[in-house]
DNA sequence: CAAGTTATCAATTGTTCTATTGAATAGCAA
DNA sequence: TTGCTATTCAATAGAACAATTGATAACTTG
């Protein structure tokens, strides 16, 4: 049957970005991407692995369509290749969550006691009315390349000394890079240490600006073509 | 560095659910499922691989938690384990789509000539102001299990006896179950040549579906816990 | 041009995944 | 019990993949 090899080749076609999913590494190396654009050297150093490694990985993202790479300078920086990426690593990562027991106890054992933690919609709705104060968590260069609006930051190597900074009144709401990043955990644990009411966001900044800019432009779905 | 070996877990976790996606036959078994629960026979038939094989594959499926299973009689019942699977099955498929040159070769040899299609939007409000007529060219079995509000079943197979039955004064749109299905393509085009006024809708059933839950609580978006 | 980065290539080894086959199990019916 | 059917198990051989190492290429800077 003709048809039958034309479907085949279809779904493997579909498969090969399947693929680029299947290895906990290249995962790794999305969730950095998700972050925004990296070099080979950053993210094999934010990984841990030999930048040999990490180029391979990067290829076969690449040659799955789902990072683009741009020459500069002297290294090159890999990015993902869009939104709907974004969306599919953060469905697939949400899924797991939801559905494997495994990934729960990781997360669990890896970012410890769970802390309290509120919602995009609940942390909107408190920023309007001016009911909160928000803080980044993350080095510098992150919270300068793109934070929530009305954010202040204070990287988690610093919190401990500038705690003075954040007014006593008001609940403290600390985000960093995701559900998944420790910094806002340790954050939030210990501004309570120091007495304050404080809690995370249950997300961080790349749902941030997706969930924005999907609700900027809510024509366009991010699905099938 | 302890650190390492706990994230580590954590994307080896994520990654089993990943893995799931990185096999042509189970996106074929997972794109059966979207259109709705399936036993493991139906399943093997609609694929042409043995059940054997089938049984093995809705396995590893299961195991990465993307379908629930449940004994029926003799036999056993896969289904996707819920939305936010679906969503994850489209938004790859989407992706791959809109970045992989290979599939939409794989796409056209499969599909032959592309046919006019119209999106999700404009036929909502084309059935509102009466426009259209809506027609539903999957096997009637399916139709039975779930269609769009104001569709009408004409099977393919039926379709060239029952042509008369459609008015000659309005554009006519079919769907089948997805973008991927050949139905609504092969119905395009026999109403053509027939001619009347024809086109496709961009999806399917499933895609349809998922956006009606979704739009009616828009609160829960299917994203990370 | 020479030295020093950064990224990629190539070859190797060990592991994991896939499809196939034939046998085994579980439920149902006579 | 004895078949009968639907599903699953187990064992295999072959293919694809992952991590490692050392070498190479491209580009920058002195």
């Amino acid at each position: 049957m003709q048809d039958r090899r034309r479907k085949d080749t279809l779904f493997e076609a579909i498969a090969l970005m399947g693929k680029a999913f299947a290895s906990p590494r290249r995962l790794e190396l999305l969730d950095l991407l998700a972050q925004g654009p990296r070099t080979v050297e950053e993210l094999a150093r934010a990984s841990e692995q030999s930048s040999a490694n990490t180029s391979q990985h990067l290829q076969a993202l690449h040659a799955a369509g789902v990072v683009t790479r741009e020459r500069e300078g002297t290294s090159v920086r890999y990015a993902l290749a869009g939104e709907d990426v974004l969306a599919l690593w953060l469905a697939l990562r949400g899924a797991s969550a939801a559905r494997l027991a495994e990934v729960e106890r990781a997360a669990r054992d890896y970012l410890g006691e769970p802390v309290e933690a509120i919602g995009r919609e609940e942390l909107r709705e408190r920023l309007k009315r001016g009911d909160v104060v928000l803080v980044d968590v993350r080095p510098q260069e992150e919270f300068a390349a793109g934070h929530i609006d009305g954010a202040r930051s204070i990287p988690l190597e610093e919190l401990e000394q500038r705690i003075a900074e954040l007014p006593e009144d008001r609940d403290i709401v600390a985000y960093c890079r995701g559900p998944f990043c420790a910094y806002a955990h340790e954050a939030v644990r210990e501004l309570q240490e120091a007495g304050r009411s404080a809690l995370r966001l249950e997300d961080g900044w790349p749902e941030w600006r997706l969930a924005d800019t999907a609700h900027k432009r809510p024509r366009s779905r991010r699905q099938a073509a």
